[in-house]
DNA sequence: CGCCCGATTGAGTCCGGTCAAGGCTTGTGG
DNA sequence: CCACAAGCCTTGACCGGACTCAATCGGGCG
């Protein structure tokens, strides 16, 4: 299933490794030794870039693999029986993604889809690999865990967002979170470009976009931020912290 | 740490053993042979009877290990920075709770507290252990995999609640959600006993007290159940589930 | 019995949703 | 190169569901 030479067929590419990767640091490989990371490379696959509004899986598909993002940003999301989507996390580099699909009763499936934002490249990684390999080396099913316990504590961080917070302070959280994300991969925390259009962050948010706009245009009213199109700078992070109450982590 | 025999302590007791646990088709041994099932027994420390009110952990402490509920019904919450709590979940008898605690960056701690809300008792699985047994024991790790990605499904089914309904449609989901619960431990799924205030109900969906108790009036005088205090009937089931628009899985 | 806490009910307010109009950007084809 | 279409974003006016504030009720327990 997985060769280790190179292969040039267009749908996976082995001539990227781990450690050619400046996101190696933040992402899988952290959890293994130099030794091991052969062992990872090796079950991983890497796919041809997606295009904007490519899908990775979508939902109800059978449960095969997570994700790590390689570069672009992509987001996750379920539909509700009306048919509308429930945007339920942003995806950067460095971050994975596609880990809900396990907890079927029966036959594992996604309930969610993954979609790209933007143009995109994603590892695959088969989970009835990596679930072997995390017995072998130690260390990968502690880190495997923590992932998904850091994406439980991703999920309630935004419970509180949605259950106890005005439009404006799930926006300065939301912002927040992403300069934190930002500044973890060394990038500037206080400019950067949104990968997500108003209306999905409206829909993230648990509000229309017409409160989105408005909120954005308030903040920057007040000096806070400066908006101009997707391009963000914050001005005054204490004063939105301050909004926020709390940073968000997840995303 | 964790001796075989038993003890009478007083903190801990070990005389029973999940083969005599009516839970145990639903809990942590329906992932282990028979044969292996003495080995997770000898690692589970089942602790004396809490009472309402009593923490089994608080915000901010060491995680150390993952729970099950044996008998009565708790909830997890975390604290708002302003200081309020946000109720992340109700637990079950036969449910297991404190799984978000593995996702600090340094050190792990609960993100969450765990209270009882009635006279209950736990059975507490020592983290590293369980660990360990998951190494060795094939299947064990694939199901706490899926316990914590089942997390993960029922805190974003909460999301997609709180994101986009209005206040009849998450209790009917609330309602309708406790009486699957119910169902799968072979009780009543139309006639049962909330083991939570209307306050934490409320907290728990994002509402205030006023509106629940306005909501219950309601779907009543609708005919749709019947409210006597903490006793619940649910008199149309399918009607409920219109309002809900889909079933909510987790609590 | 009387206290206390939880639940219910009512009246009034406000934040964010809805509806509607218009501007801006992007990309495509004539 | 320009025209036009299609999204996306912004802004305004209005409305309504849930929150706030407040009073009352009721049940459990000392």
């Amino acid at each position: 299933m997985a060769s280790i030479s190179p292969s040039e067929d267009g749908l996976t590419h082995r001539e990227a490794h781990c450690e050619d990767c400046s996101l190696s640091p933040i992402c899988l490989p952290m959890a293994v030794s130099d030794a091991d990371l052969h062992r990872l490379e090796n079950i991983i696959e890497r796919g041809r870039p997606l295009q904007r509004g490519e899908h990775v899986f979508r939902s109800g598909t059978p449960f095969e693999s997570i994700y790590a993002v390689r570069s672009g940003a992509l987001k996750t999301y379920r539909l509700t029986p009306e048919g509308d989507e429930q945007i339920m996390g942003f995806h950067l580099p460095g971050e994975m993604f596609g880990l809900g699909g396990l907890g079927g009763h029966s036959g594992e499936t996604h309930p969610n889809a993954a979609v790209a934002l933007e143009t995109s490249t994603v590892c695959e990684v088969p989970f009835d690999l990596i679930e072997g390999l995390a017995i072998e080396i130690p260390g990968l099913q502690r880190h495997l865990f923590k992932i998904m316990s850091r994406e439980i504590s991703a999920d309630e961080q935004l419970l509180v967002l949605l259950s106890k917070r005005s439009a404006e302070e799930r926006i300065a959280a939301l912002l927040l979170g992403l300069a934190a994300r930002f500044r973890r991969r060394n990038l500037s925390a206080t400019r950067f470009r949104l990968p997500m259009s108003r209306g999905d962050i409206g829909n993230y948010l648990g509000l229309v976009v017409e409160t989105v706009s408005r909120v954005f245009t308030r903040l920057q009213a007040q000096g806070l931020i400066e908006v101009d199109g997707k391009e963000i700078s914050i001005l005054d992070p204490s004063a939105l912290s301050t909004i926020a109450g709390s940073e968000i982590e997840g995303g």
